[in-house]
DNA sequence: AAGCAATCCAACCGCCTGATT
DNA sequence: GAATCAGGCGGTTGGATTGCT
């Protein structure tokens, strides 16, 4: 029955490697390859288990890792890839050349999401806390959660449907590649893996949805669109959604600039509910009030046709605005910026120019960088 | 300078899925 | 079909570092 055990953790070492395990590991790979991670320890002369190897491997020694600070466009790339994806970290990884989903996850835990917090949205469900200070429909607010939970679960079914075509990639790959030395092969997680293996074969599966949304949202009037499937419609609704969004700052060389945090201080300020000072882009103050959610609250019944709301466009417009433009904000969490940024300061319409903006972004973001990282 | 608290992040753990026997 | 393995993923932990009093 199944295979025979090749390994026990008897004996074998944990914690922190040492710089001669690493060595041993580094030099074990570039020779012969990872091969299976089980038998790699013995062969290698290494007290460690295979899975300790694997995680060493792929999250420190591995020669394509970039370490250090995250730049802006990366800070970006995480926070809306996690406004659609969640904690799916593998798979943002795959869309930032270079980095770990263990780095990835740790910028999240420790940067990131507090610096969301301190914003007053909550990092899980990207949700303003203070509903009041952004909504003037109480409902609107639970119809955001709703079509969140909706883009999750549409997002969920969607990495299925991808794995799935990766294992059918696999099969027909298998044969004509080599199972050695793969250096940058898989190792930012199965997602990586499927993105490139699906190459060959054409544009990866799962962007041809994402692809769909934005055309569907160049064509769509500004509403509720019709389509087959609820996920579809959802997703166009996220398309939609997205409206707000302007331009990664970074692109234009203007403000994506390594230390960002200080245009954080550049922004509208709220007061929370306990007093602590807020910062929001003029954009979601203005655009936030869920016109669309409220109109749409007579047909939310209909799962098959969710009229997703804005309110990711909000998000994300929001974090692409503080992200870039205050860094202090989130070290030292002051926030006292007399008002040097207005609301009327950059402030974003809801116009379908930035919608297409947003997607096209989003677009080239999921396009170049799985295929033109070295991880691949 | 010392003690304490907060923060960071490498590594571990448990679980899941697909492959293998 | 059941049992087991291998690899991968996300959540969590704990030691090291940094900052504050």
């Amino acid at each position: 029955m199944g295979r025979s055990p090749c390994c026990d953790k008897i004996g074998l070492k944990k914690g922190p490697w040492t710089p001669e395990e690493d060595n041993k590991l580094l030099a074990y790979i570039e020779e012969h390859g990872h091969g299976s991670w089980r038998a790699l320890p013995a062969k290698a002369g290494l007290q460690r288990c295979g899975k300790s190897c694997r995680l060493r491997w792929t999250n420190y020694l591995r020669p394509d890792i970039k370490r250090g600070k995250f730049s802006l466009q990366e800070e970006q790339t995480i926070i809306q890839l996690h406004a659609l994806l969640g904690n799916r970290w593998s798979a943002i990884a795959t869309h930032l050349p270079k980095r770990t989903d263990n780095e990835i996850k740790n910028y999240w835990n420790t940067h990131l999401k507090k610096r969301l917090a301190k914003m007053g949205i909550d990092p899980v469900t990207h949700k303003p806390k203070n509903d009041a200070l952004l909504s003037s429909d109480g409902h609107s607010n639970s119809k955001n959660a709703a079509n969140l939970s909706h883009m999750a679960q549409w997002e969920s079914a969607r990495l299925e449907a991808e794995a799935r075509l990766v294992r059918q990639s696999k099969l027909r790959s298998c044969t004509s590649t080599s199972p050695s030395f793969q250096p940058h092969s898989a190792e930012a997680g199965g997602s990586t893996s499927s993105l490139q293996l699906l190459k060959p074969v054409g544009a990866p599966r799962c962007l041809d949805v994402l692809k769909a949304w934005a055309k569907t949202n160049e064509t769509a009037a500004v509403g509720d669109m019709e389509s087959p499937t609820s996920t579809l419609s959802s997703a166009a609704g996220v398309a939609e959604s997205s409206a707000a969004f302007v331009e990664f700052p970074a692109s234009d060389g203007g403000i994506g600039k390594e230390d960002g945090d200080e245009e954080w201080k550049n922004l509208p300020e709220y007061r929370d509910g306990i007093g602590n000072s807020i910062h929001f882009p003029s954009g979601l103050q203005d655009t936030c009030l869920s016109s669309e959610w409220a109109s749409e609250s007579s047909t939310r019944n209909s799962v098959e046709h969710v009229p997703c709301g804005n309110f990711v466009e909000k998000f994300t417009d929001l974090l692409l605005s503080t992200s870039s433009t205050d860094r202090r904000f989130s070290d030292d969490g002051a926030d006292s910026d007399n008002g040097s940024g207005s609301a009327s300061d950059g402030g974003h319409d809801c116009s379908t120019e930035d919608n297409k903006n947003y997607w096209n972004s989003i677009l080239n973001l999921v396009n170049s960088s799985p295929s033109d990282s070295p991880i691949f």
